[in-house]
DNA sequence: ATGTAC
């Protein structure tokens, strides 16, 4: 990308004040005057600020024109004082804060209805865990920072005993055909159709991003995120590919849109915040009417995230696929940060699942455990109160420092040696023991989804947390 | 979650 035209400090010394318009202004910049001179970049700016009511009509300066006239800009939107009721599953065992961050949800003028998962934790705006309906409106942070992060499942029609007899061989492709970390691009160059898609040139923040879109295609990035080689069970005697009840070879990932999906996150959340002022406890709940350009350009680019997202899991599966030889038997793929146009209560409404598995009526979903537990494959039940969604894992029950500091190496060691589990990266962060048992999850959703098969990790590839691996 | 952009 472009070097930085001007920075915080350059836009104080023009007598920008602190707050949402430096960041507004800096993605104006970035975005506008890739190829202006910084002389000119400083005029433009001090002509906005000298007279922001001119440019509040001016398509590229309307955010950073907003942010300038406080008076002048969006009334506070109040919170309406009788929430829209909603369903708890597995109330016992959530926590307090995702509790509190849903009653703030569903207190927004577009909330229609929500539920929670018995996954559910904090997050930041909408809980990890929640699934909020919206009319007409879509929140950024209702889907998330990794927008289309999703799972996909391969079952292959390789001998179980293999896992043990070419243990190397599935190490092996493990290693050399992911990439984890944060930033972490291929030097190979695969592509794929949605690169070559019009909202990359359409829509201004996704210019300057399809560069990086084609490097990190085919990644998985950081944090939870994996790949893995396990068992797949079937249970299910009349499962989808009318495969024998049994074990399976599978591949499992999980990731999302990457740096890409950051991008768009970022941008629409600053933009909505500016559009969409709310009281601090629901400040980040800031929402798009549809109706709007900015609502339509986010709806656009989340989908092309979330496409983007499924076009990286299915590269990483191809290649390790291609590598052990294998034939693809059966694949099921969901994402679980992303809104949804859906029919509830006879209405279209924008439902958010930010953390949540659609479960629509025998809709196919993954529901990960840890990297020592197993997963489960479901079909959903297309209950109504939970908006035809369920868990997305079994949820953080110790946050990332929590487990960093009260589960020792040797802990984890152990656990994965009882388990049988090979691990490639990670660390402790995302031990085993940092998560809710993920059989009391599933107990708390048997009205929401059924179980098909279930998945047991073998070997797990994370990022090691360090900076990007070759 | 993200190459950490005041």
């Amino acid at each position: 990308m472009s070097e930085l035209k001007i920075t915080g400090k350059q836009l104080r010394a023009l007598g920008y004040p602190q707050g949402l318009v430096v960041r507004a202004a800096i993605d104006v910049v970035t975005q506008h005057y890739a190829d202006a001179t910084a002389e000119e970049v400083e005029m433009i700016l001090t002509k906005v600020l000298a007279d922001p009511a001119a440019y509040t009509a001016d398509a590229v300066w309307v955010a950073v024109a907003t942010a300038l006239l406080p008076e002048e800009g969006p009334e506070k939107i109040a919170l309406r004082d009788t929430p829209v009721d909603y369903a708890v599953f597995g109330a016992g065992f959530i926590e307090e804060g995702a509790i509190k961050q849903l009653n703030n949800a569903v207190r927004l003028p577009v909330a229609v209805a929500g539920a929670l998962m018995p996954d559910a934790h904090q997050g930041y705006g909408l809980p990890i865990g929640g699934v909020l309906a919206a009319e007409n409106a879509v929140i950024p942070y209702g889907v998330g920072v990794d927008i289309g992060c999703r799972m996909c499942l391969s079952i292959l029609d390789l001998p179980v005993d293999t896992l043990v007899t070419k243990d190397a061989q599935y190490q092996k492709a493990l290693k050399y055909q992911t990439k984890f970390g944060a930033g972490a691009e291929w030097k190979r160059n695969d592509t794929d159709a949605v690169l070559e898609r019009d909202e990359f040139k359409e829509i201004q923040i996704l210019r300057n991003l399809q560069q990086k879109a084609a490097g990190q295609l085919g990644t998985s990035g950081s944090g939870n995120h994996f790949v893995e080689w396990g068992i797949v069970s079937i249970t299910d005697i009349n499962n989808e590919w009318n495969l024998v009840p049994g074990d399976y070879v599978a591949l499992l990932s999980h990731s999302g849109s990457r740096g890409l999906g950051a991008q768009v996150a970022g941008h629409y959340t600053r933009l909505a915040k500016e559009l969409c002022v709310l009281p601090k406890e629901a400040q980040h709940l800031a929402y798009l009417d549809l109706s709007t350009e900015a609502g339509q350009e986010y709806w656009l680019a989340m989908n092309l995230a979330g496409d983007y997202a499924s076009a990286c899991h299915h590269l990483i599966h191809k290649r390790l696929i291609a590598e052990m030889g294998a034939t693809l038997l059966a694949r099921v793929e969901n994402h679980h940060n992303f809104a949804w146009k859906e029919v509830h209560h006879g209405k279209e409404l924008i439902v958010h699942r930010k953390g949540a598995t659609p479960a629509g009526k025998g809709v196919l979903g993954i529901i990960p455990g840890s990297m020592t537990a197993p997963g489960f494959i479901v079909r959903g039940k297309g209950e109504s109160t939970s908006l035809h969604s369920a868990s997305h894992g079994a949820g953080r029950q110790m946050s990332r420092t929590k487990a960093i500091a009260s589960i020792t190496n040797d802990e984890m060691r152990k656990m994965l040696q009882d388990n049988g589990v090979t691990l490639i990266g990670g660390g402790l962060d995302e031990a085993p023991g940092a998560y809710k048992d993920i059989h009391t999850v599933m107990a708390a959703q048997s009205d929401l989804v059924e179980v098909v098969g279930q998945f047991q990790p073998k070997m797990v590839r994370m990022a090691d947390g360090g900076p990007a691996e070759d």
